[in-house]
Order: C-alpha cells, then sequence, then structure tokens
DNA sequence: CTCATTTCAGCAATACTGACATCC
DNA sequence: CGGATGTCAGTAATGCTGAAATGA
C-alpha cells in the first residue's frame, strides 16, 4: 500500500538524536499548546506561575533563569499574568531597580487548572511509552537539561 | 554561594517531559545549528540530501512527507541547494505536475562535510550520557516519532 | 564609574496557512 | 469536475540581541 509507512524518513535522520528531539518536540509542543489554548495560556505564563507558587515571590531575573526564559520574554508574559489578576508586581523596597512577583490565589488556581489540562496532553504524548520506558525517558532527558543547565557560560 | 545551582527550575518543570523536551531541543539545535552554520547550511538541507541520497530521484512531495518539512518550505530550501548546484530540478516526463529532483556529486560530498559535523554536535549533545542511555533515548524517541508519523491526521 | 535589573524594539529561524496556477 | 503538485505571500510563536532608563 502507498500509505504513510511507504514513507518512512531517512535512516540518516532516524539515527539522528537531534532530528529525532525536534520533531517529536513539535508534537508535543502542539499538544500541550492546545491543551493550553483552552485556557487562554502558553507555556511561558505556566512555567512563571509553577516557579512562583513553589519558590515564592522572586524577581523577574531569578523567575528567568529558573524558567530559562529570556528577560525580554519574561516581561512580556508577566504583564499578561498581571494583567488578568494571576500575579502582582510590586516594587522592590530593598533593591528599587527589582519588581517582586507574588502569585495570586487566582493565579494558584489558574496553576491547578493547568496542571491538569497539561497531565492529559502528556498522557497523549506519552502513550506510545510503557511506565518504565517513560520514566527513563524524563530520566535521560533530565541529564542532558542538567549538564546544559550547569554549564550556563 | 549564589551560581546556577542556586536557580534549580521548578519541580513541576523538571518532571514534565514536554518541558524537557523543548529545553533540550534547544540546545541540539544550537550545536546543530552552529555546525551547520559553518558550511552555510540549515537542517531542512541536510534532511532533504539525506533522503535524496537514501531514495534517489523523489518529487518535492515525497521530500517532504520523508522529511517532515512542510511543501513551501521544500521550495524554499530547494531553491538554495539547486542554486549551489547540491541538486537539480527537472520536470517530470509522466507527471508534469511533479518535479523530478536528484542529488549531484556536489550534493553528495557536501552530505558528507555535514555528516561529519553533525557526528561532532551530536557527541558534545550527548557528552553526558553513556553508550546504552544514548541508544535508549534514541528508541525512545523513536517510539514517539513513529507514533505521530504513523497517524497523521 | 561599573554593574544589575527592567523594559522596549526588533530580528532570525521554524513551522504553518491560504491562495493560486497547473496538471492528472 | 475533484484532487494532487508546486509556488508564493504572509502569519504566529519562539528565542534571542541591542539599547535605553533606572538604581545599587
Amino acid at each position: 500500500m502507498e500509505t504513510a509507512a511507504s514513507y518512512g524518513a531517512p535512516a540518516r535522520l532516524r539515527a539522528q538524536p537531534s532530528w529525532l528531539l525536534t520533531h517529536v518536540t513539535t508534537h508535543a509542543r502542539q499538544l500541550v499548546g492546545e491543551a493550553f489554548a483552552g485556557l487562554g495560556a502558553r507555556r511561558y505564563h505556566y512555567a512563571l506561575l509553577a516557579a512562583l507558587a513553589e519558590f515564592g515571590p522572586s524577581s523577574q531575573v531569578e523567575l528567568g533563569r529558573r524558567c530559562g526564559i529570556d528577560r525580554s520574554d519574561v516581561v512580556a508574559a508577566l504583564n499578561e499574568l498581571a494583567g488578568e489578576g494571576y500575579v502582582v508586581r510590586d516594587p522592590d523596597p530593598v533593591d528599587r531597580r527589582r519588581n517582586v512577583i507574588t502569585i495570586t490565589t487566582a493565579g494558584a488556581r489558574r496553576l491547578a487548572h493547568a496542571d491538569e489540562a497539561l497531565a492529559r496532553a502528556q498522557a497523549e504524548l506519552l502513550a506510545p511509552l510503557t511506565e518504565p520506558e517513560r520514566a527513563e525517558l524524563v530520566r535521560l532527558l533530565g541529564l542532558l537539561h542538567e549538564a546544559t543547565a550547569g554549564a550556563p557560560e
């Protein structure tokens, strides 16, 4: 038959981790994007709320470092989150260059909703893998991520 | 000390495959991008040349399906490859809607150079993993990729 | 003065959509 | 006619750079 199976990817690509990563990531982003779109949110919003919920009020640079988001993009995402009342942005009294970002109860609620939506998207993404395979994938990706995050420049 | 270790990512993110994927992929793309930039190429060019080398002369849709590249982007990438003499684009005599794309000897040479550059980037990316871990990562990503590619729409 | 923080304007590569003409 | 193919124009989200303003 002339179905998708007839159009396998070149072996050179199928053996390349970087190529597999880009394609799997593209799919993951679509799933997560759709899940978040129902809430009117995006990945940056989720990451920032997660950091605020876990580490408490933070400056914008700190949020950016923790979430791997550029300073500029932190500004834009926080503008949106603050505009919808999910965070508040106050000047830091001890260092007036900084803002202190704090999550609101509405923000915590939104984070919980996003967690549910994300869990569903994640389940769909990982459907082809068994439970131990999923854990191993997370472990291996975690190793790669730590290596890059641990050696900043 | 106030180094990078003090700025760990939130647990919510570190446990999310999709978040790990995006960050690891970003790093992989940088490494691969730099490796290819030295050749004046990009990932699309490599993928297309790899498909042509493995499967022989092909139409543009077929190349797009095999490499996971949109028709529009196939056009642009082939324009660049053809402009540099790495492929030739001839009308298909049996179906005049199609073009037959063929890799040239210069294209095959460029593919070999790209393979070397890519291998170096890949080694750097996978440095934190042992040999069996690398194989397992490729296997798991391959499973996820097949699942998405096998169910097109 | 130097450096850190926030903010803004803009850029590049990626992936995609819609439209159109051509041809089977 | 419907459907496939190639082409072009344009869009959206992402990640980044450079510069300015403010303050430690």
